[in-house]
DNA sequence: CGAACTTATATGCTAAACTATATCAAAATC
DNA sequence: GATTTTGATATAGTTTAGCATATAAGTTCG
């Protein structure tokens, strides 16, 4: 049973935000002084208690190296196509990881 | 000049908002009916007057057929060229656009 | 063990997203 | 040119993101 109702984040986000964190040996102090937000702040929107504006999702993303695209829907597999497979030094799964990969599971 | 500080959304978004209602023939009394936001919100967001959180403009860009995507920052030219090239009956300019095409201009 | 560090929770406050309603100027339609 | 539609603005109220601070529970490390 994998149907935890979050009211956050979706989960891949919060994922991207946490491992991208972690990936750079970041807590999440060092976040909250690099981006300016508290990290009581950090912690409510990587647990999913917190839905952040639009412009602070984005902060954090850039923090990361990572970017928000508006994307067509009928692209949207090809665009994930290409972002799975790509040379970074930030994701560490690729192939260990029974969870989800699934798309998404997000709506208010 | 372009650069007219806007504190909302950046501009290529706004654009994807009101273009894409347009294309689908579409007023803002229409979206707010659809996506359950009052009208007038929805004029403060397309004219920058307003910062939507995330989960409200994923709920606007998916009635309008688009996705918010994260993607590692390296990967954005190329996923921004295959959103150029793509063969959606939503964009319009496809040469005709002495405007911007420019990255983004945002940050709080 | 105690000290420093990390994450989550709690409380109080401010700013702004969001709701609801009314209205006005401009454009479209008759 | 009157009516309708459309988009923007104004006011008032609720909710919640975001700010500041304190603290508790869990690590890690001396």
């Amino acid at each position: 049973m994998k149907s935890s109702r979050l009211q956050g984040l979706p989960e891949h986000i919060t994922k991207a935000l946490v491992q991208g964190r972690k990936a750079r040996g970041w807590s999440q102090a060092e976040v909250s002084r690099r981006v300016g937000l508290p990290q009581t702040h950090i912690s409510g929107i990587e647990t999913g208690r917190i839905v952040p504006r639009y412009d602070t999702l984005l902060e954090l993303l850039r923090l990361l190296d990572h970017d928000l695209v508006v994307v067509p829907r009928p692209l949207v597999p090809s665009v994930k196509a290409l972002v799975r497979g790509h040379g970074q030094p930030d994701e560490q799964p690729l192939y260990a990881n029974g969870d989800d990969d699934g798309d998404d599971a997000n709506d208010r």
